[in-house]
DNA sequence: CATGAATGAGGTTTCATTCAT
DNA sequence: TATGAATGAAACCTCATTCAT
């Protein structure tokens, strides 16, 4: 309808896009600003019509990841599935989702560092939990309402998957050659799962 | 040779638990070496008398950290114990380990970040990771072959115990109140053993 | 020739106005070529249709201000009175013009700051000086030459009374409680008066 | 006694003196933190070791002029004279005082312009005028009071004739040519005085 | 051994101006 | 005529590092 369509949304995506892959090659503060104009494909001043600073970047693509991680967690057809089938696919799925986002991992880690002093990161990273427990609990607790887990502490569990995720994660992030990252969380997610089978 | 030879050992330490101290407050790049200085009690131009730069502050200080790990991760006296009993006592002194060295995470996570791109760090992880194994793979072994684990693949479970470890105290870092660092990882380890006990 | 032939008379009129608030407020410094345009109700594109520049702005407003100054001082109708009532007849018309101005003052003292260094502006300003005294000189002079005044030197008088004109309005811009600028003005005006009956 | 004699105070003067100079000549806008850097002999960077920042430039330049200005109304000398000799010699030193601090005058007007919206800068004028009235006014009450003066209102008195110092300043600021200032502050305030004698 | 005054490169951000639509 | 997205020069300020004392 309008004469020109918004270009807002084109251009913060291309600017988040262009930011992602800065940071990810040269860290936060290594990143200058023309670098990511550069990588966006505009100029120095156009990135401040659509930002409002630096620190601005960190927020929006903490969102922007988080909106696609959040997707991905939707449990939406795993109701008809046993417990355990449940939670494999789900570990499937995150596996799959966190290869995609593998690119971001130096980015990620600098946030998680960031979350120290920075309310807003806390916030987020918080949030992301928040989301993560509400998909994994109900289903670890089914699987104890059904009989098909032993009485565990759905919470305890749900945290250990998680740890099984984020730690697998960190220890590829670190040696790539000796982990592999969704051999590597599968293995760990039946090991847990031989751990509660009733 | 000069006359207290042991001032510069003196020195340095001092300088560096100055720099993790202010480091872990502001983030590698808010820290201003004045900073570190005042908190070290000394000048700022006194410090390059015992660094070279402020890059030489990171490694040095994951050298000392390693340091300190290495120790705790020496499996001497793990040797008479049952694997369980052996992983059991391994787990705890890693928990507590983290805990106390906690005030170093805003700092580890950031160095997490830097492996991506720096080599000397992400041989210092690697490294780090080959030790780790070397205490812990024994032990599972051991376990298989007494009959006292199943038949499991100590590689996949040194790195889920290893997963679990990191990864709790990752969600740990980012939500304290709803994590308790030692308690989730030993939930965690215990669900691990309960799976791979024969 | 144009379809409006006035529209443009009509803009810029639009744009002196915005920009004299914008400045007044802001400074000219601070005052940002968008703040005018929407001030004026216009874009920022728009502006350049209407001005070559931002500097053009100070001499396009200095000129309309004068333009309304240099009426204020007509003389017409002071030819029948005595003088002394010529005079206080044009110091009340000043006074009264110089309030109405008084939303300028922030820009007029700034423009005097501007005049040391543009030959534009202090042009204009010498102008102003050259129009004062070609309105009173005449009646400063009729005054002495009917006896009315002292035998003063009618350019010295002159001076003292721009003198008090402008700087009771100044000491009026830096204390608006202490000093009431037509009281002031009238009370300085009548002093000098008082000096220089015969 | 310490072994470097303590710099600071040299190296504040000698930057506002730069400040100063650049100011003056340029405008505080169009001067460049690196322009004064350069005046002063020093290098940007050690311009903030000993100033906040350029906005403080300001109120430091105002401190010491204000403070030499009021030195310069001290009226310690002028109980012993009449009420007419103790205000021509105060007129005599301001003019000179003005003289001297001609220089200034760019930088002053800015800053008047300035006080409009920065209250900081508002209350030096404010003060600068206090200081006025609070030197001049006992002087005139003194010549009320013996007779010398005709019941005239001091502080109307006293507000015309700081007009006649600041408007003839004002007038010579973009008059050179047409107006002297001692000369025409002189002759203002003897008209004043004729004004005022019984 | 120790100091801290001085340096200056470097990065973020602003904003007057242009021009395709 | 009017727009507003895009540009890029320019300037403030920081801070790691050096070196004379």
């Amino acid at each position: 309808m309008s004469p020109r369509p918004d270009v807002r949304d084109e251009r913060v995506n291309q600017i988040l896009d262009a930011a992602e892959l800065v940071f990810a090659q040269k860290g936060f503060n290594q990143a200058r600003m023309e670098d990511i104009a550069e990588e966006a494909g505009l100029s120095k001043g156009t990135l401040y019509l659509y930002i409002k600073d630096k620190d601005d970047l960190i927020v929006s693509i903490l969102d922007r990841i988080f909106t696609g991680v959040f997707e991905l967690m939707s449990t939406r057809d795993l109701a008809e599935k046993s417990a355990t089938d449940a939670l494999l696919d789900f570990a499937s799925k995150m596996s799959h989702g966190y290869q995609k986002l593998s690119r971001l991992l130096p980015i990620a880690y600098e946030f998680f560092s960031l979350a120290f002093r920075n309310p807003v990161v806390q916030k987020v990273l918080k949030t992301y939990l928040q989301h993560y427990l509400e998909s994994v609990l109900p289903v670890i607790q089914r699987g104890v309402d059904s009989g098909e887990f032993k009485e565990v502490d759905p919470q305890e569990v749900a945290i250990a998957f998680a740890a099984i995720f984020e730690g697998t994660t960190l220890l590829w992030a670190y040696n790539q050659e000796l982990i592999h990252l969704d051999q590597h969380i599968l293995a760990g997610v039946n090991l847990l799962l031989e751990g509660i089978w009733a």
